[in-house]
Parts: C-alpha cells; structure tokens; sequence
DNA sequence: AGCCTAGGGATTGTTCAACAATCCTGCAAG
DNA sequence: CTTGCAGGATTGTTGAACAATCCCTAGGCT
C-alpha cells in the first residue's frame, strides 16, 4: 500500500504467496489444525460411517483441550463430514440412497450450470484456466496404471472441484467443497472402488477435450449424462450393499 | 420397521409431529439459543454490516459463558451471517457488488431447476404442497397495506424458502436458507425498502398462480426473469448508495 | 515534518478443572 | 415382556487463568 514502485505487480505476486504459506502454517491454530487431521481420518476411511467421536479419548490423541476439539467439531460439522446429536456426541454420518440422490441432484445442476455458464463469457477465460483440470486428470491416468483406486477417486473429484472453480463464485466452491467431502463418505461403503471410478477418467479426459475445444454445449450435455451414469452406479453399489447386509436402523 | 400395523403412517404421523416439538423447545440448549437471539438482531438489523461483536461484551448480554458464545458464533458463521478474522474477532459481514451477482446466480440456478423439476413429478404433488406459498403472499400483501415493508421483505423471501423446499432436498434447503441470510443483510444498506419489495408482492402471486395451474415451464421462465430484475434493483441501489459514500476500503 | 520502531492495553486463542444435565446399561420388579 | 430405577459414563456449560496477537500511541531517527 504505502511503496509505490514500479515492480509492484511482482512484488504483491510474490508477497501474496508468502502470505498464503503463512496462513496455511499459521491459521487458526488448534482448532483447525485438529479439523484437518479429524478431515482425512474421515475422508480417507479411517473413521467409517457411524463412528462415534469421543471427546476425552480424541482430547488425548489431539493433544488439544476439549474446549478446542469441539470447535473443531462444529467446523467439520458444518462440512457435512460429522453431525451432533445432542447429549450423545459426534458421529460419522451415514447416508443413504436418499442422500445420493440428493446429492446427485445438486452436483447435476451446479456443475452443468457452470459449463453452460461458460459460454457467454468465453474470450475472459484465458486458456490456462484449465491447466488444473488437467493435471487432475494425468494424476488419475497415473493412479489408475499403479491401481491405487482410492487416488483415482480423489483425483476425480479434484477435477470436479476445479471445473466448478471455473466459474469463479466462492459460494459455488464453498458449496461443492461440501457436496463432494459428503460424496467421499458413501465411497467407504462401497466394495470394488475400481468399477466405480475407473469409467470416469477416460470421460474427465473427453470433458476437458470438449471445453479446451469451447464446445460448452456439447460438453454441458456429456457432463449431465455422466453424472446421471455415475449416479446409477453408487446407487446399484448401494442396492448391493443393503440386499447383503439389512439396514440397522 | 418392527411394528407392521394397518395405522401406521397415521401413527407415525403423530409421532413426528411431537418429536418435533420436542425438538424445537429442547434444542442444543445454551449455545443455539444465542445463536438465534444473535441471528435475529443481524437479520432485523440491530447488527449492521461492518460491526464488531464483542466476547466480554456479550457474554455479559446473553448470559452465557466465552466458550459457549464462541460456539454460536460458529453456528452463525457458517450460516454465512458473522465471519472470523484472526485474533481480531467477529464481525457482521460487508457484501459487495460481486456478493450480489454471486448470490442471484445461484438463486437463479436453485429455483429455476425446482419449479422445472416439479413438472417431472406432477402427479405426486399434492395441492396442499402449495398451501404455505399461499399464506406467505397473504403476509406479504397484508404487511404491505400496513405499510411494513421490511415485513414484506421477509414474506418475501419465506416465499421462495417455500417454493425450493417443493423439491424435497434437505441439502438445497439448508443452501436457500444461507443464501436468503446473507441477502437480508444486503438489505439493510438500502434506503427505500418499498421500491425494493413492492412489485414482488405481486408477481409472487403470479408466480403462484402458475404453479397452481401447473403452467412450469412459464413459472421458471417468469422466475428467471423475476430473479434477473430484482437482482438489478438492488444493484442499482447499490451502486446508488457508493456513489453518495464512497467506500471505506 | 515524516517514518520507522517500541511499549502498553485491550482482545482474542487456548487450556484446565469442576459441576450439572443427560444418556446408556444392566438389573430387579410387576 | 415391559416398566422403573440405580449407577456409571459422556456430554453441556461455566469460570478463571494464561499466552499470543493486534491496535494505538509515544518516542526516536533521518
């Protein structure tokens, strides 16, 4: 603010990096420190769907006070990666076929809604806006060809992350970083990851395709189909698991 | 599920309807309590955008202790109505232009897809699903001979609370809800609530009227258009007010 | 004068220990 | 088999305390 100069431009670049170093070390400290370990715990299947989280117990793992741990609760709560029940403690959510749908729902009119978006503001959207997509998909083409299907998974979803960032609307982020943390916890409860994410790398690659080659339409319309595809097929997983193992509830 | 009874549903009808009762007076207690007391003063605008909300302050007002108020003021937080700066405390958040167009793209993306969506389950929507849109133009109208206008506005927007909860989806309800927040807060930096809220009495009751005749596809056309104009009222009044003050940035 | 630097005071971030309220479990009684 | 009642465990909430950080002002420097 205060040094005008002629290099300011790479100098506020530069200082704009350091200070998102800083605030991803720095942060709010303990209470988001312990949300992001409790994060991958959940995400990655370490916590399955209806886990309790203890307080006490998780006080000790944590090293944080229980004042902070359930702050950290309310932060993932909000994510949609745990839910209070009052008096009884934090649990692992388990969804249902209903919350797929619902979800799905969502997913389909965010994400086509951001490609068809695209269209009317085509000449703004510099061509390195998708280099990210891109990478998502090499990493899941890698991940596929070392059979790490967990990774493929994540990579995916990535891409997805990252096409709705296209769009540049925080909330539409905000909103899809949580659709998708929500998607991750029906994962764990299906059998063979491999059939469920493989089909969709070679489909992430043809949507980049279609939107490097600016066909919006065409690519709005693929993308429709393809979440109605993957849809079906956690809904069948799903079907799957309960004629094996009746609900509990 | 263990009880198969010829009374069931009528049963379990019943039963709901106390447990959520029961719910609403019994609730998570101290921490949401607050929280409601808070949302209402934001929302009412006793708690302008820009406004500091102290710890020792409050919890001398409310009643409760800094933990406990620090738990509401996450709840609100993620509710998109208070936000956390670092070690400098809460504040009631300033929206911008850009919050605006963010905010009515998404409205436009929700709405419209439900009303196209009710046209799919026609047949299972009974005409009952209606009745609280009914009642919500009612208010509208009764508060505007009154000459209340920022009743009408919260009329208003109970309205198309109503209208995306015909879709069924928790997820987009809880999304509405934040998004409605937020614009109320855009509404208290405008001068002339009745130019703002006025015609959509109205055209409410058009929408309505649609919707009973079962027109959809006009009714999403009609709302397109509706969430289009009222998104360049408040712009307009927006940029009516930088011009008289010009930003604290 | 203007700018950088240091110190004081206030506020937030976090911890700890304690108590009240609620839930779950098991067991006894009808 | 259901109902009612301890007992123990867990959560909900409080209050005080300390550390860390920010804001503002005062003072020294060029």
């Amino acid at each position: 603010m205060t040094t005008g100069g002629a290099e300011e431009t790479g100098r506020q670049a530069w200082l704009r990096t350091v200070a998102a170093d800083v605030a991803r070390l720095d942060r709010s400290s303990s209470a988001e420190r312990a949300a992001d370990i409790l994060r991958r715990s959940i995400t990655e299947g370490a916590l399955p769907p209806g886990a309790q989280l203890s307080e006490v117990e998780l006080t000790e793992v944590l090293e944080v006070s229980r004042n902070t741990l359930r702050e950290a609760f309310r932060l993932l709560t909000h994510e949609g990666l745990l839910v209070y029940k009052l008096h009884r403690g934090v649990f692992v959510p388990e969804l249902d076929e209903h919350d797929v749908i619902d979800l799905y729902r969502l997913r389909r009119v965010l994400e086509v809604d951001v490609v068809r978006g695209l269209a009317e503001r085509d000449p703004e959207l510099p061509a390195s806006r998708l280099e990210p997509l891109h990478d998502d998909v090499e990493v899941a083409e890698a991940a596929a060809r070392a059979d790490r299907w967990p990774a493929v998974g994540t990579a995916n979803m990535r891409f997805h992350q990252h096409l709705i960032g296209l769009a540049d609307s925080s909330r539409m982020d905000a909103m899809t970083g949580r659709l998708l943390a929500e998607l991750r916890l029906l994962f764990h409860v299906i059998a063979t990851p491999r059939e469920l994410h493989e089909p969709y790398i070679e489909r992430n690659r043809g949507l980049l395709e279609l939107l490097e080659a600016r066909k919006y339409e065409q690519t709005a319309s693929d993308l429709h189909q393809y979440l109605l595809d993957s849809e079906q097929g956690i809904l069948a997983a799903f079907l799957d698991k309960g004629l094996r193992q009746p609900a509990a509830t």
